[in-house]
DNA sequence: CTTTCATGTAAGAAAAATATAACGCAACTG
DNA sequence: CAGTTGCGTTATATTTTTCTTACATGAAAG
């Protein structure tokens, strides 16, 4: 993963409105859970939980099982503090090329 | 257009590893123009001209006729400096909403 | 003039992203 | 134990983005 792969995917997992929403959403009001915030967005919650995983791939957001106010298990998803400064420089910096890998369909390469 | 919207647009703008490159090319580089992009990033020219529209239309870069090294005019492209500082502080500020506008077809709100 | 190299645009194919609907499972509540 | 509300997954449809191919124009140089 070179520098510029990471930006790269950083910014494809912002770039949507509804993903940055939920940015939004949780840097508001804390952490929240998968169906909560499908009823907050509008829209279905296997959708929501798609845009939450691309948000959890780039490590813009994190997960955690927590009990919902019903008393329920449910899948808590927070903020992870990011500062991510854009420029011309900093993206030179990173030297992209014009055919990235980071839209490859690979495993996590943390793992 | 909201400040949401502008921030998602210049975000999906910058999304894409060709117009990232682009950026970090005419960022080191200087004004280059269309055709010879093209050869230094081995893609076709129209797509890379579709790639520096979607750059111009959210004002990272831009445009003016000039003479190429061989004589012949030809379309320059330099960058439009930007700084976008990228925190979930600034994106709560801007207030998105899930369901944006930004992804429009409509004819340009400048003009 | 013909060749070369720049421009633009339009049509359509291919790939990726987005979105819905429909399953099944676990746990808590009346 | 039935009903509700979480969870996750898969299959599929729709839309958007990406990319190629093809065509047509204008200006400079041989």
């Amino acid at each position: 993963m070179t520098a510029a792969d990471q930006i790269l995917s950083q910014l494809q997992a912002l770039a949507n409105p509804v993903r940055l929403w939920i940015v939004a959403e949780l840097h508001r009001n804390g952490a929240q859970y998968v169906s909560e915030l499908a009823r907050k967005a509008g829209i279905s919650r296997p959708l929501l939980k798609m845009h939450l995983r691309k948000l959890e791939d780039t490590k813009l957001v994190s997960s955690e099982i927590g009990t919902a106010e019903n008393g329920k298990a449910a899948n808590f998803f927070q903020i992870v503090p990011f500062n991510l400064p854009l420029t011309p420089e900093l993206i030179a910096e990173a030297r992209p090329s014009p055919t990235s890998l980071a839209n490859r369909k690979d495993g996590d390469p943390d793992a």
